[in-house]
DNA sequence: CTGGTACCTGGAGCGCGCTCCAGGTCAAGC
DNA sequence: GCTTGACCTGGAGCGCGCTCCAGGTACCAG
């Protein structure tokens, strides 16, 4: 616990080494630290904003508002309700998301119903 | 009711003009017919064929798997077996999407509710 | 000290699913 | 007949989210 090599934080959290990289580069991960040669070192902080990352990549939330809210997380308290927002709006996203996918599955149930019957 | 101008069937269909186009191209829509003078024209059959695409697509089918289904569907009754298992998979695909995204948003609704007892 | 592997950087490239464009054709209304 | 707008084709381009590469450096084991 504390301190992990580049290669031990892209397979605790899922993302692949580049990723982690790119990640950086575009202002996702920002606290990463560095040992004097300059190779990386992710603490349990780093891995849980990548977990937070990871969650809000998987049910869709283009990088662009991720990286909004990497930037408000990085300003002082006067941003929670922002932040709030944010996930409040998301979370209404993927709620409209799950709606929609239980839809459309309710539409490809009916197709497989109608194979099993009108088909053999 | 019965035959569609390009336009029409773009708009009901909630496709762009391009990418039915494409979609001809690429083999997902086939039997559109034309006039004498080569312009589209969608029949019913064709808008509902869209509407199992649309089905597809919006639960997250990969286009190579679409036309996979399409190339079936052209074929004869012996395909039906095969259909029938493309879309039985798919369907526990959307099921196992479903899934995720619904303990990736009970995370998300406890950030929601750190935010609301931490803060202000 | 040496070897080997893990890591570094900047920048190019990729795969998907469209989307746009140029340059031309068709067809309905006047 | 003429205009006007919708449509045609082949092919290039785009936006997203990575992914790969070359050429070089760091660090640990023996």
């Amino acid at each position: 616990m504390g301190s992990y090599a580049p290669g031990e934080a892209a397979e605790r959290s899922g993302f692949s080494l580049d990723t982690l990289r790119y990640y950086e580069r575009i202002g996702l991960l920002t606290s990463v630290r560095r040992t004097a040669g300059g190779q990386r070192v992710f603490t349990d902080d780093d891995l849980s904003w990548l977990g937070i990352l990871r969650c809000l990549r998987d049910t869709g939330m283009p990088i662009a508002r991720m990286c909004r809210y990497a930037e408000l997380s990085r300003g002082g308290e006067e941003t929670m309700p922002e932040r709030l927002a944010l996930l409040a709006e998301h979370d209404r996203a993927v709620e409209r998301q799950i709606a929609r996918l239980r839809a459309q599955q309710e539409h490809i149930r009916e197709k497989i119903r109608y194979y099993r019957t009108h088909a053999v």
